[in-house]
DNA sequence: GTGAAAGCGCTAACAG
DNA sequence: CTGTTAGCGCTTTCAC
C-alpha cells in the first residue's frame, strides 16, 4: 500500500541503503543516481516515514517544551504565546519539531515528561520556567536529558537564558527616582519566583544608592500574576498610603494597577514594569515606561542553546554550561 | 544498553508478545503473569519505546496544532494561548501528543504540514484558524486527513468547533441599541475572516430590525487585529465623527480604542466586543462590556471532535462532519 | 492464555 | 560510489 524505500530501490534499480543516502542527501552518492532516484520518488509519491526513521536513527529530532502547570496566571501572561513563537522560528530553521508536555495535574505532568524522555520522543527540552524544587526539572536532569531552562536557578547547574533581571529593575527603579519620586513601592507578586527577587534586588539597589530607604510595606508579594490582583491592590493599597511612585514585577499586576489609576485620574508616568515585547507603533499610547524584554528573543534563544548544547553532546566535547543573556530595551514616551 | 522488551520477555520467562500484551493491559493475560512481567518492568527500569511503538502499531497518537503564518496579530492576541490550553487538556486526558506546525513562512508551513502527515507523525490535525484557500487545508482536505478546524467554512466539508458569531453579535448589539444607541459602527478589521463577516451579519440584522440604518463609512475594514490600529482609528476617526456606539469584531483593536476613549474622557460602555476569555474577578473593572468566547474550551471542544472523528474512522462508520457550536456569555456590569 | 515468527520502514556499519 | 546485512524495539497475526 505504502510505497517503501524498497520500492523506490527496486524502482530504480539501487539499493535500498542508497535510496536513505539519497533521502539524506549524502555526498557520497553520484549526483547521476540522486537525480535518478529522486525522480522515481517523485513518480511513485515516496515519502519518509518518521517514525521508521526515527527508530532506525535513533534520533527524533523532537524538543520538548515544558510548562508549569496550568494556570491562568501562565496562560493569560503575553509571555507564554511570545516565547513559543521565538522557540518555533528556530525549531523550524533547524528542521525540529515541537512536542508540547501536556498535563493539568502536578502528576500528569511527570508522567508526560517521563513519555517524552524515556520513550524517546525528544532529545531535549525546553522548560519555560524556573523552579528550584521543581520535580520535572529534577528528573530530567536525573536523566541527563538535555535542556535549557529560561528563567534563573542559582545553584543549579543548568543551560540557561534570561533578561538581566536585576540590571533592568535597577534602571527601571533609577528612572523613576531620576523623575523625582521618593516614596516608591515595588509590588513582586510571588517572591519564590526567581526573577521577582532579582528585580527585587535591582530595585533594592537603585533605592540604598539615592539613600531613600524602604518604607514599612513598600513591598508587595501574595499576588497572582493577573490583571484583577494588581487593579484591586492599587484601590485598596497602593493609591491611599501616599507612595509615589511604583516598580511591577509582573505585566499583568501592572495593567490591572494602570485601570485603577486611569479610573482615579492619576498619573500613570509614575509606574514601571517589564513587559514580553513592545507594540512600536503603541508607543505613544503606553500610558506609562517599561522594559520590552524581548520574549521572542527568548525563545529563539533557548532553541538555538538547545541545538548547540545538542550538537556539543555529540562531538562529547566538554560539558560546560552555557547562560545565554537576552537584552531588553526601555520603553518610555518621555 | 537500553532495556527492551525482550530483555524483559527473558527476564520474567514469557515471550515478547506477551510482554507487548501486558503493556497494552490485553484482557487475554492472567492476572498473574500480568502482575509478574510488570514487577519485572519496574525492576529493570523498563520503559516502551514510542518510536517503535508508532512504527509497528502505525499509531501515533500524535495531533498535529496548525497555526496561521506567524503575525503579531495571531501571538498577541489572546485567542491563541486560550485554546490552546483547551486542546492541551483534552489531549491529556485521552494520552494523545501534541505536534507544533512550526514554520514563519507560507512554504514551510506547507513542507512541515506534508511532514507530519506524510511523514505519518500525526493522526489528525486542529486547525486553530480557518481560511478559504489556505494550501495547507487543501492539502490535509485532498490526503483526507482527518481534521477539524475552529472557524467556519461555508460550502467546505469539515469538521468544526466555532462560537455562534451572527448570534453574539446581533445580541451584542441589541444591547447597544437597547441603551439608545442610534449611529453604530462596526469595526471589522479584515472583512476576509469568517468570523468577522459572521458579526457583522449579526450586527446588520439587529441595526435593520431596529430600524436603524448604517450609515455610509460605518463599517471599517483593512485594520490589522492589534492594539495600535484600534487606537488609531479611535482616535483618527469614531470620535470625530459622530458615532455613538461601536461593535469590535476583535478584542485587540476594541482595548485600543477603549485606551483612547479613556484619553478623551469618554465612556467606553458605548463600545462592545468579543474575547477569548473573562477573568470573573475583572468584572468591575472592565471598561465595556463584551461576549466571552470561552476559547478554552472551543480548543477543548475541537480536540473531543476530533478524538471522535478519528474513533469513527477506525470503525469505518458513515462520515458525517461534525460541527460542534461553543456558548459564550456576556458580560457586563450593568 | 501464551509463544513463534514475521514484519513496520528505515539506518548504519562493513564490505567491496 | 554502492550493495549486503543486520538490526532499531515493538506489534500482530496465527498457531497451539
Amino acid at each position: 500500500m505504502t510505497v517503501t524505500i524498497k520500492d523506490i530501490a527496486k524502482a530504480s534499480g539501487v539499493a535500498p541503503s542508497t535510496v536513505s543516502r539519497v533521502i539524506a542527501d549524502n555526498p557520497a552518492i553520484s549526483q547521476a543516481t540522486k537525480e535518478k532516484v529522486r525522480q522515481v520518488m517523485a513518480d511513485l509519491h515516496y515519502y519518509p516515514n518518521y517514525n521508521a526513521r526515527r527508530l532506525a536513527s535513533r534520533k527524533s529530532r523532537t524538543v520538548g517544551i515544558v510548562l508549569p502547570a496550568a494556570s491562568d496566571a501562565f496562560y493569560h501572561n503575553p509571555f507564554f504565546p511570545t516565547v513559543l513563537r521565538g522557540i518555533n522560528e528556530a525549531a523550524s530553521q533547524a528542521q525540529y519539531a515541537l512536542l508540547l508536555s501536556t498535563g493539568e495535574g502536578d502528576q500528569t505532568r511527570l508522567d508526560h515528561l517521563q513519555n517524552m524522555i524515556l520513550g524517546k520522543q525528544v532529545e531535549g527540552l525546553i522548560f519555560l520556567y524556573a523552579s528550584r524544587e521543581d520535580p520535572l526539572l529534577q528528573f530530567a536532569l536525573s536523566q541527563d536529558c538535555p535542556l535549557v531552562v529560561i528563567g534563573n536557578l542559582p545553584g543549579i547547574d543548568v543551560n540557561r537564558v534570561d533578561n538581566d533581571n536585576p540590571a533592568i529593575a535597577y534602571q527601571a527603579t533609577r528612572h523613576l527616582i531620576k523623575r523625582g519620586a521618593k516614596k516608591l513601592a515595588f509590588i513582586g507578586g510571588d517572591p519564590k519566583q526567581q526573577f521577582v527577587k532579582e528585580r527585587l534586588a535591582g530595585f533594592s539597589q537603585a533605592m540604598e544608592e539615592a539613600g531613600l530607604d524602604l518604607a514599612d510595606g513598600a513591598v508587595y508579594n501574595d499576588l497572582p500574576f493577573l490583571q484583577s490582583p494588581g487593579y484591586e491592590l492599587a484601590r485598596r493599597e497602593l493609591l491611599k498610603k501616599d507612595f509615589d511612585a511604583f516598580v511591577f514585577a509582573d505585566q499583568l499586576l501592572a495593567e490591572g494597577a494602570y485601570q485603577a489609576m486611569r479610573q482615579l485620574g492619576l498619573d500613570p508616568s509614575w509606574m514601571v514594569t517589564f513587559k514580553a515585547y513592545s507594540d512600536p507603533d503603541l508607543g505613544q499610547i503606553e500610558g506609562y515606561p517599561y522594559f520590552d524584554l524581548h520574549s521572542q528573543d527568548l525563545g529563539y534563544q533557548a532553541m538555538q542553546v538547545l541545538l548547540e548544547v545538542l550538537a556539543q553532546a555529540e562531538d562529547a566535547h566538554c560539558h560546560r554550561y552555557i547562560y545565554q543573556c537576552v537584552t531588553s530595551d526601555f520603553i518610555s514616551n518621555e
